[in-house]
This record gives C-alpha cells, sequence and structure tokens, in this order.
DNA sequence: AAGTGGTCTAGACCACGCC
DNA sequence: GCGTGGTCTAGACCACTTA
C-alpha cells in the first residue's frame, strides 16, 4: 500500500516545468543539454527525451537539432493569438498591438462564480487594439489576496501572467469556454461595431498548482476580424 | 543523392494509418501486438510503440494495458462532438441523434473556391438533431467525380466519411474554421430560433493523401446549446 | 501463467549547427 | 571536429488483463 509513484519521465518533466516557472530557465534561453540532464537526474538520455517531448508537445519549448532545447516566450498568449487566427482573406500582419486600460476597480464577490464569493476582487477592463483597430475587450477578475498591488503601468505593458509570476504566483493550468454573442450597446461603441457584429465570447479560468481559481476573464473579440482554425489528421 | 528515406517510425505509422484506412484493421478491432508488428517490420519494440504513439496522440487508436491498441469508431465526427462540447449549464446526454435529409441537387462550380470551379458538385443539405431540437444546419459540396451515386437512405445513416470510405475514397486531413454569425431568415426557420441568436459558422475543406479536395462542408451550430472549450497547461 | 502495453537502461550511429 | 538533438537496437522489469 505504498504511495503510487510517479514514473521517473513524469516527475522530470514536471520539475523542470518547475524551474521554468521559477525562472531558473528563462524565456528564450536553451536548457542544458540532454545529456547534461541525463547526468543530473541520474537516468538515460531516453527517459530525459521522454521528459522533454512533454513539454514540446505543450509548447512549452522547442527543439532544434544541433542546437538544443529553448524555452518558448509568452507561450500562452502567443498561443491563442495562432489559434483564433486572422481575419477571412486578409494577410494581416500584427502590428502597432496597443492595450488600452479602460479601468479597474474592488468589487465584492462575482455572481455565478463559486469560488469568488464573498472574496474581494479586482475588477480589470482593458482593450487591446492591433493596427490601431480595437479588436478585443477584456475583463478580468483576480482576488485581491492574489496581487495586492499593481501599477498602471503594468497593466499596459505586460501580460498578466508576467505581472502574476513577479508576485510569485505560478499559473499552470487554464480552462477556456468558447461561444458567439452579440455586443451590448457599450460593446457596440468600445469596439465600434454595429449591432449586427457577431463577437465571440471566451470564458477563461486560471488555476495555479493547488487548483486554486487565480483569475476569470471574458474576452470578447471581433468575429469579423478574428477566426479559429483548427486542423485534424487520420 | 538518394532519396531523403523517411525515418522508420513515420513510414511504420504511414503504413499502419493506411491499414486501418483500407480496413485490414477494422474500426473497434485490436490491432496485433507491438511484438508481432515488431517481428513483421523487423524493427525493435521500441520503433513500434513510437509509431504507435503517434497514431495514438492523434486520436486515431487507443492503448489499454494487458489487452492491446483498439482502433477508434467514428473518430472524427466523436472528437468534434467533443471539441464543440454541449451547453452552458446543462447536463445534456447526447441522445436521439437524427438527420433530416433536406436536399440534394447536382450544381457547376462553387464561387470562392477554385479548386472546385467549372466542377460538377452535390449540394447535400441536412439538418442535425439531437433531443429532437435541431441544433445543426450542414451543406456539403462534393464532387461528382469523387462520389458518383448514393442513396438517399445512405445520407441519412451513415456519416460521408463512411460513404466515401466504401467508395474508395480516403479522407487524410481537414481544415476547419470557425466564426460567429448571425442565422438568415431561412436558417431561423429551420433551426427554430430568432434573428439574435448568434451561431458558430465552420467551413471544413477535406481532403485525401494527394491534397486533393474532396470536401467543402459549411455547418452552421447554434450557438445556445453548444460551446467550444480549450483546455491548455503551462 | 502467459501475453500485453508501460517504463527504463546502455550503447550505437546519424544529421545538423557552430567554431 | 565536437557537441547537440534524432533515430534505432537489445534487453530488462513492471503492471495489467485474461484464461
Amino acid at each position: 500500500m505504498g504511495k503510487p509513484v510517479l514514473p521517473t519521465y513524469k516527475t522530470i518533466a514536471a520539475e523542470i516545468t518547475n524551474r521554468i516557472h521559477e525562472g531558473e530557465y528563462k524565456s528564450g534561453s536553451y536548457l542544458p543539454s540532454e545529456n547534461q540532464l541525463a547526468r543530473e537526474f541520474e537516468v538515460t538520455r531516453t527517459t530525459i527525451r521522454k521528459a522533454l517531448n512533454i513539454l514540446k508537445e505543450r509548447g512549452t519549448i522547442e527543439s532544434h537539432q544541433g542546437k538544443g532545447y529553448r524555452v518558448k516566450l509568452l507561450h500562452w498568449e502567443q498561443s491563442l493569438l495562432t489559434f483564433y487566427s486572422f481575419g477571412r482573406d486578409i494577410a494581416w500582419k500584427v502590428q502597432n498591438p496597443e492595450t488600452r486600460l479602460l479601468s479597474y476597480n474592488k468589487i465584492r464577490g462575482l455572481k455565478n462564480i463559486n469560488e469568488f464569493i464573498n472574496t474581494e476582487l479586482w475588477e480589470i477592463t482593458r482593450l487591446r487594439f492591433m493596427n490601431e483597430i480595437p479588436l478585443i475587450l477584456e475583463t478580468s477578475y483576480i482576488p485581491v489576496k492574489v496581487m495586492p498591488e499593481f501599477k498602471e503601468e503594468d497593466l499596459k505593458q505586460n501580460s498578466l501572467y508576467n505581472l502574476l509570476k513577479e508576485n510569485g504566483v505560478h499559473i499552470v493550468k487554464a480552462k477556456e469556454y468558447l461561444e458567439p454573442v452579440l455586443p451590448s450597446l457599450e460593446d457596440q461603441k468600445l469596439l465600434n461595431i454595429k449591432q449586427n457584429t457577431p463577437l465571440f465570447q471566451t470564458l477563461r479560468y486560471t488555476y495555479d498548482s493547488n487548483e486554486k481559481l487565480l483569475e476569470v476573464r471574458e474576452s470578447l473579440i471581433r468575429g469579423d476580424h478574428f477566426r479559429f482554425s483548427v486542423e485534424m489528421t487520420l
């Protein structure tokens, strides 16, 4: 009746993931080589490769033959942008990305979210532009306990992920739900669209390694400039 | 200056994929064991495992310790249903799925699709129900050359994938694009919704192994009963 | 008990990037 | 030429399923 022990390769994958979180292996830098890691963990290269492959499939790192494994930058935000890929017929370049902070307030609790009932929350609303066109309207809810303070400047420049990271909070998992919706009057004004322009509404729930809810984010994305794409095989 | 030879494991993965397509390994049945395959292909078990893992990640097969590798049934249709998962707060069971054939006609060419210009096409419109609620309105375009004939019954009962398979056509890849849209007057009637009920519109392009376009399908999916979900790690 | 997939070791050779 | 990741071999032990 001992503890069910994780296979080594998963343990190692988790350990390396941690080191990336903790900043020991920084975004954009190269990991130690397979051989070095094999010596450190006292396993064979095969086992290390299996561990690294997990991170590679997740999109956390990328491998380059002859060079090494590199920690990808902006993993999430980036994969979201390729995920909702750009418009119907346009060969846009994502230029001049800009974020405008619309408001931030302390509120108490959030209906429909059990985990946030009777919790003091930041409500942060931001508008994201590309090529000077307003494309995404985002509202985030974050417990004040999780992020006691922040500067206005940070919300414009940095991603929330990096902000939380600097506060010692490590995001590990997110679930996202997507639905088609129509804009409210206010949405129409902010996004500069008509009432019959359909939108993607996404709801994202972000968790730390203890399954604690860290952020709820609602995004409204203009359907006339973004689309989803998926590829399937077999 | 020899041909660049594919790595063995990819070749084997392709070969096994083919056998599934050809019906040698049938949906729902078990593959030969790793050891048997290793003997047949004259490689080690490790190489066979790597090949099978590719199919496993794609969702083509599933593995069961102590039993073997099983070919999944209805791979695509199924993954689409878990992909667009069900409604906001409902614990629906997917019951009484039903397909109603609305119309099928021969038409000539499809604007905006270069591959189908001056091509004789079937235009097949179907309405899909679940629990007696109309949820998806689908229109497919298939070259008459690809599927010269079919019975009305088949379109109600079978999936197009199986129909094409029986015609010796092997689907290999599909790209799908997703956008939010509003219903036309006719859509409103057929799907029994109001004009302000937003929909997902999906465009799916299906290809065979020679990259030839086999089918273009437009689906309109009720946004009030379906939603997308995605999970991300790290 | 025999067969299957799941994990790991120890060692080999190849293809690629870089100095 | 050397170090890196990519592929493959040969063999071991474990965990699970079935008879």
